[in-house]
DNA sequence: ATAAATACTAGAATAATGTTCTAATAAGTC
DNA sequence: GACTTATTAGAACATTATTCTAGTATTTAT
């Protein structure tokens, strides 16, 4: 095998390892010396590869947020309403957080400490994502079928309950998941952005 | 002064420093001896009374979430019909967290790792908790007034959008405080679970 | 094909820091 | 006033993330 590829199967080996453990006992109660035991790896590749125990867990967050941010374009840019747009949404949020517990429970517990680089990044990121969602909900406001609202509250208002109960279901507290009740979710988020003209 | 008031001054000071740290660099990152210079307290002192640096971050969790219960009883209560009940727990909440964004950060960043025992006790406070906000509900739902849920959707209904529009403001991503969006927040709020019949 | 440069691996040594432990002191109790 | 208990103190300890130096394999250049 090329080097390449063993060090690119190495980094995820790391990663996979250490997200079962961040997200079992957070990041701070993981010990590296396990990490490097489950994943057949040395100290000094370890920190070659990432720089510290924060490396990894910046890794596994940018890669997180791409993956998310991709597939929920993928969700809903081909939607043609703004009713069924919001729904996508949701529900598209409640299949992700069910299908992928483990990342999803690492993202939401907001432990990663972003380091300057990761957090320039990430700002890339989330301009261009920002970017092809606010195209998508232009017309929709403008159209007068969603509220016109300051635009930091279309997330809360969209996903803040989704994400709050995702929250409740990684911590074990009830029983069905996201997924089961997506569409309760995805009508009670249409209902707090529809307009009521 | 008594021993009892000397101690628990220091254990307030103690714990006051500590939400200071807590709240600006996370529980990770904040040195016990910082703790200790700036609470002017020794070693000995602090494992006696806290037992470790987590002991700190649970006493300060459930001293917020008491005093957050009984506020948003008091809140609530009082009120009569259901729309004004479940704005006057929104319009409560944003207060509360812009009146109080160390607390609120700290509450909100589920950093905190709860021993076994803090788990019971802050699972017999939910309880009453709970019950309290049940008895408020039940007539509202029986009433017709309110959507009849999944007894683990209200909370994230009626509470997401504003937690997660807290969120975002208390790490500085924008301008308006909770407080400032209240109305919108609670009337996004009341449109998600009222009854549309 | 060989040499030079680079990327990577290895693990012992180090450093930072949370926690324990023993002894001393002061407050409360009988 | 003696005794019990709660609290304070900080030096010693233990854990664990990280650094460092040296060595090895792979790629690149000549």
């Amino acid at each position: 095998m090329s080097r390449k590829n063993q060090t690119s199967e190495l980094k995820s080996r790391v990663m996979e390892v250490a997200l079962g453990h961040f997200s079992e006992v957070g990041i701070e109660r993981t010990n590296v010396s396990n990490i490097l035991n489950d994943a057949g790896c040395s100290v000094g590749s370890l920190y070659h590869h990432f720089g510290n125990k924060e490396g990894i867990a910046e890794a596994l967050f940018i890669d997180g947020v791409n993956q998310f941010n991709s597939r929920l374009l993928e969700a809903l840019l081909p939607r043609r309403t703004a009713s069924t747009g919001i729904k996508a949404i949701v529900t598209f949020c409640c299949d992700w957080v069910t299908d992928q517990p483990e990342l999803a429970g690492f993202l939401l517990s907001r432990e990663v400490t972003l380091s300057d680089n990761a957090k320039l990044e990430l700002r890339k990121m989330d301009r261009e994502f920002g970017q092809s969602i606010y195209d998508w909900f232009v017309p929709h406001v403008k159209s007068g079928a969603l509220l016109e609202l300051p635009t930091s509250m279309y997330v809360p208002l969209i996903c803040g309950s989704t994400l709050e109960y995702s929250r409740l279901w990684l911590s074990g507290r009830n029983n069905r998941s996201p997924g089961d009740v997506a569409s309760i979710l995805a009508e009670a988020a249409w209902q707090s952005v529809k307009s009521s003209l």
